[in-house]
DNA sequence: CCCACCTCCTGAACCGGTTCAGCCCACGGC
DNA sequence: GCCGTGGGCTGAACCGGTTCAGGAGGTGGG
């Protein structure tokens, strides 16, 4: 709309139409103290009618300023992430949340623990965010030590064990699943299998003590934990093994949707019906649970809630501000078609 | 490692401990002429040493330089984008071919067309990335003009109609939709009906069309269009209302995999045997397909492939070589238990 | 022998912000 | 009337790179 100006507008060229110097502008655009209230309006209107935006680049050289971005890395083979409903959701709570702040969300997919390493390197070398969401806490998780050192702040999904003391966003997985297990054993079952996630992650070695003990509570006579990856394929394997056992487990406990998803088609492959013959849970309700049939029983949990709370507190990190471990909704267990009593045969 | 520096090194650091000027650094490390092989060798070893690493804002502060970032804005309501297996894999191709390259990602999500053109407007403002890739181009899709004028270096995904001259990787949906069709005309089928996603994206309408042209050649009776918003919940409203229909279709072609599972669900439900009387397409092959039974016939596209393509393209469009329309690799009908010869009832 | 030219390098400007020291001036108190 | 105070603003430094004009010194040709 200003013809004159083939560039965008800078600063100076704000202080030049006011007539003031480049420290008055930036002081006013920032609404510091410095200026009176008549030359700072006078600033702001002559900004807005310029169409001025901060220069991102800029503004993140300044000693002190910020990038205005922060960053993600998830360390799971490209394979698996398509289908699993998981990180979509946690990134669109992400986005919720940030959006409007004027900050970025910069994701990165890797195949390794090294290269998420590395990406945490860089991106904190190279000034590409302001800070991190660390997901996926393994055992012995030497990325807590590394964001401190390099430093960079982050917040971790997870914990609060492992967390090494940064700030953490925790669900308490095993009072869910001491639910889920007391369930089915009020259904009658007395032989059930979890499968679980990769031994190496944490929250898998959570929910897996509280599997066994929730069984030895409730009285099942055999309670084991079987780890998958959580691809599809894997779940089909596992499952197929464990429905071809001649002393096969009546209900199955999945770690994620996808993975109970190829559950339930293997149970339809192999004539088992369920939830006659068999019950099935899966962990995260995506709409996928929801869809197949029988619909699926699931743990359900408010992924983007948790996506947004987890920017929240990133955002006020880097503000400086003092952030604590929060413990998030807890997941509920929402009963569907896939479970129910077992049926005499 | 050097205990001497608590900050990060610079290459006044660099030029210190070689005796020579800042200048001459910035040559060595950028591999441009004006210093000889000798010192270039001398200081390269000194910035290795001393881990020094390009500073991102500092560089795309400089006149003519880049941030090293591009971005992708996805369009789409949040419920819906959590099983959609599409975004994720598109996204996991894309990184995996920036990866590497020290060109970062960024993704937003957003809720409408209002909020996607403020993303690139601020983007090009604030300096936020190099280039964007453009996906679910629209009929009338204003953002080719608006990246033009920003101006924002672009790739479209889609088109090359709509794609308005800008480069662009572009797949002929019409051939397989031509293939899909005269398959199930094969199989016997003379009532078929498309669901198809938002009557807004050009893609739907040039895959509508090539359902309805070839449903004439093959001598189908009858080939309605019917739109949906590519969710599961509105794939089962569709589907069920569909299946109610006194003339029901013997054949659903579905232009998402999720719509399609969602379909199969609806099926199971009203007791309608799928492939005996019902045949199943899906559009974009994921593991969902395969995971469900019966497993899915689906049209098969490798979107991963096509993620790395278009951050090439777009990775040499910011680099300012010369960059055309390309068109992808063909999807491929895979046929799988979904899809069928009509039994006679 | 002198000049032109090339190689290698330096010094400084520049990108667009932020911030700090310090100046000017009005005002209030004694 | 004089001094202290503080609000309002300026000028310059600074962040960490890139780039350009130009200088020093060596080399080759006429």
């Amino acid at each position: 709309m200003v013809g004159a100006l083939m560039r965008r507008p800078t600063i100076v060229d704000i202080a030049k139409a006011a007539g003031v110097s480049k420290g008055a502008v930036s002081y006013a655009l920032n609404g510091r103290p410095g200026v009176s209230d008549r030359t700072r309006e006078r600033i702001l209107t002559i900004a807005r009618d310029l169409g001025w935006v901060p220069n991102g680049p800029a503004r993140a050289l300044a000693p002190g300023g910020l990038v205005g971005a922060v960053g993600m890395v998830v360390d799971r083979p490209a394979s698996e992430l398509g289908a699993e409903p998981f990180f979509t959701r946690l990134v669109s709570g992400i986005e919720a949340e940030l959006t409007g702040s004027g900050v970025d969300l910069l994701l990165q997919v890797t195949a390794d623990v090294e290269s998420e390493a590395a990406a945490y390197r860089r991106w904190a070398a190279e000034r590409r965010v302001d800070g991190v969401v660390v997901v996926d806490l393994r055992e012995s998780d030497y990325r807590t030590e590394l964001v401190r050192e390099l430093p960079l702040p982050a917040v971790v999904l997870g914990g609060p064990e492992g967390a090494d003391g940064l700030p953490c966003l925790w669900t308490d997985d095993a009072a869910v699943m001491h639910e889920v297990v007391h369930y089915l054993a009020a259904l009658g079952h007395r032989n059930a299998v979890q499968v679980a996630g990769p031994e190496c992650f944490r929250h898998t070695g959570a929910r897996a003590a509280a599997f066994a003990e929730a069984a030895r509570e409730a009285g099942l006579k055999s309670a084991a934990t079987v780890h998958a990856d959580y691809t599809g394929d894997e779940g089909t394997r596992v499952t197929r093994r464990l429905l071809a056992h001649r002393d096969r487990p009546t209900a199955l406990v999945y770690d994620n949707d996808l993975m109970a998803v190829a559950g339930l088609g293997v149970a339809a492959e192999m004539g088992i019906p369920v939830p006659d013959e068999l019950s099935i849970v899966a962990w995260d309700d995506s709409v996928l649970c929801r869809l197949v049939r029988p619909s699926l029983t699931a743990v359900s949990r408010d992924v983007e809630a948790n996506g947004a709370q987890v920017a929240r507190m990133l955002t006020r990190l880097v503000a400086g501000e003092p952030v604590h471990a929060v413990e998030s909704t807890r997941g509920e267990l929402v009963p569907r078609d896939s479970t129910g009593p077992l049926t005499e045969s």
